[in-house]
DNA sequence: CGCGCGGTTGATCAACCTCAACCCGCGTGG
DNA sequence: CCACGCGGGTTGAGGTTGATCAACCGCGCG
């Protein structure tokens, strides 16, 4: 899938130097749960690096319908996807560290900075492949495939993998802005998988996979059998 | 929306040079209607520019459901946003031209190559962008709205916009794929839309607004009314 | 205590899918 | 020449999934 995780480990290094006559990279910044770091329409006038913490990115239609168009935390770059305004709003869904990047570095940067730049690539094609993934999943999945792909993703990138147990940092509104379905829906589902016992909620945003092959079977788009016979292959 | 479309405008001057002990860029290969240039999983050895014609990407789910990521034409990077293997599959809707970029200068290439890293960057960033859009149209919108934003957006690419009429490149059933639905209801969806009035059909492939106001407040997510035209059938 | 927020659950409904028939233009072969 | 099949598209009937609307729960907080 699907969501645009991704480390990089000496951007503080790289991005700190300053490059010419370009704008220097801006200092690190705090920003709390639930804060804007930009709207869609804003001006453009720097891109970010999420240092830590995580951020959700997402559009609205004018009737009101929201589509969150992934999840970014430490490593992703937010904003370049545009020029002139940002086209996505971003809200950071856990208290956050971001190091901006003025808008105007980005012209030429190859070759005022290429380490950074280079990451930057890296990153962005990563980025690019997550939302195709998003894609794939949105366009071609029913709701109970979203939500296991979906889970499953995002145990992977809480990498605090200990026993099969990770957290879900957004709430059930947001998982469905995602995925292209309604909360309730989401709702159900989650219920229903375990009441299959095929996860354990241990709270609202924390879970714990009892049977991750029958979610991963249902990714690829498998049948998932609801019932005790499970042909294990 | 959502089709990855965009021009580079030197791009042939700056790929054709060879930049110290890095492969050079391949020469220009020709691909007919239907050949694929890869296929999800094989080996990326090399990623592509575009320099005529249109591709379609695509992902193949285990249970045969197909979805297609984008559309892409001149200009536009093909391949670079996996690594190691190709992550969708790559399809040519006409005949192609494309220049081959050996995946092995991708690394470094904003210190070797950077005129030519600075157009990627920003290629891939519009394609992030693109993706994106299509993201907000697949999981947010209902079919009709989904539709009247396609036309939209082709309408727009195929610039040739003498009077309103434009091409479909490509069959129902690609559509249907890009747009996460099934064809009969694209089809469906097409006769009504010709059906109020809003589109002629000069042929199959082969279409001419009539209302675009309407199309464009569908799209918006506004309702459209079914206005006074409604009438005989 | 009352309220609001986030979540769950239930009943109902419609959008879209599924499956099937059918149309049409075209190329092939008898 | 016609019969035939095939690919792509359209149309129809009926079924499912997920949306909608509404009630309700649990909790934190002023």
């Amino acid at each position: 899938m699907c969501i645009a995780g991704g480390r990089i480990h000496d951007l503080q290094g790289a991005g700190s130097k300053t490059f010419g006559a370009t704008a220097p990279t801006l200092s690190a910044q705090h920003v709390s749960t639930h804060d804007h770091l930009f709207f869609e329409g804003d001006a453009r006038d720097r891109i970010y690096i999420v240092e830590s913490g995580w951020v959700k990115l997402y559009r609205t239609l004018i009737d009101g319908q929201r589509q969150i168009v992934g999840f970014a935390n430490s490593g992703s770059i937010l904003g370049i996807e545009s020029d002139g305004h940002y086209s996505n709003s971003c809200e950071a869904i856990t208290d956050v560290i971001i190091r901006p990047i003025p808008a105007i570095r980005i012209n030429g940067i190859c070759k005022n900075d290429p380490a950074l730049a280079d990451q930057i690539l890296r990153q962005i094609a990563r980025q690019l492949g997550a939302a195709q993934s998003q894609l794939a999943t949105i366009g071609a999945q029913s709701a109970e495939q979203k939500l296991a792909t979906f889970l499953l993703s995002i145990a992977d990138l809480c990498e605090v993998n200990h026993d099969r147990e990770f957290d879900l940092p957004m709430r059930r509104g947001d998982m469905a802005e995602f995925l292209g379905l309604r909360l309730e829906t989401v709702s159900r589902k989650m219920t229903e998988f375990q009441r299959r016992g095929w996860i354990k909620l241990t709270s609202l945003y924390h879970c714990r996979f009892l049977q991750r092959h029958v979610l991963e079977q249902l990714a690829q788009g498998g049948e998932a059998d609801t019932g005790v016979a499970l042909r294990a292959c």
